[in-house]
DNA sequence: AATTAGATGTTCT
DNA sequence: GAACATCTAATTA
């Protein structure tokens, strides 16, 4: 892995208004923390996009407007971290301008740099897939907080997104409904979320 | 192999 | 006080 040759995304990458276009391009990218010294890295495998408007599944949908939900209706290109059932950490990139609350939750990832690190902070002393498939064991994995919720993605100092120049064939991409939003009633049924259809990483069995 | 249940704590009503 | 963009271990079959 040549660290050194990847390229940050940058706001034009993340402030377009398609936010289910943005889901998609993100396949195949590089998810990079650097926290005290460790630098781990992971390609993306699984994302679901999440539109501020006319999307009951969003939590910033219609205009809702929370402590939390704040970060959303920021420019892209900032994380939105929260805490989901008391326990997990989940990660999800703002995309859109400004007052535009989308966002696109990243689900699963393939782990190429820093696994040593990655099973150190899951507490894992075998490599398997429950290192990083499922969006809160990629956060634990990567070192993400919800307290971490606000920071920028547009330095390269300690969370972004790269590309190396790997890219996915349409063929490749699965385009189906969201896991665990039931209660958004007939929005559950809007197809957001998208995962590469060969790859083990990802988060349904 | 498939399903269920418990953990855990912030957010919003 | 209920709901919640989940994970894992334990239980059932």
């Amino acid at each position: 892995m040549d660290v050194e040759k990847w390229s940050i995304l940058k706001e034009s990458f993340y402030q377009r208004s398609d936010v289910e276009q943005i889901a998609k391009e993100l396949l195949g990218k590089i998810l990079v923390t650097n926290f005290d010294g460790r630098l781990t890295a992971g390609r993306i495998t699984e994302t679901e996009a999440y539109s501020g408007r006319n999307d009951k599944a969003c939590h910033a949908n219609n205009g809702r407007r929370t402590a939390r939900t704040e970060v959303m209706y920021r420019s892209g290109g900032r994380a939105y971290i929260y805490l989901c059932y008391g326990i997990h950490h989940l990660f999800n990139v703002v995309t859109n301008q400004h007052d535009q609350a989308d966002a696109v939750l990243i689900r699963a990832l393939e782990p190429l740099v820093g696994i040593d690190s990655m099973m150190d902070r899951r507490g894992m002393t075998k490599m398997g897939y429950p290192l990083t498939a499922g969006p809160g064991s990629l956060s634990q994995a990567l070192g993400l907080n919800y307290n971490m919720t606000g920071t920028s993605l547009l330095e390269d100092k300690t969370m972004w997104v790269a590309e190396d120049g790997f890219t996915i064939e349409k063929e490749e991409i699965i385009k189906t409904t969201r896991i665990g939003v039931g209660y958004a009633g007939a929005d559950a049924l809007l197809l957001r979320r998208y995962y590469l259809k060969n790859s083990p990483w990802i988060s349904k069995k």
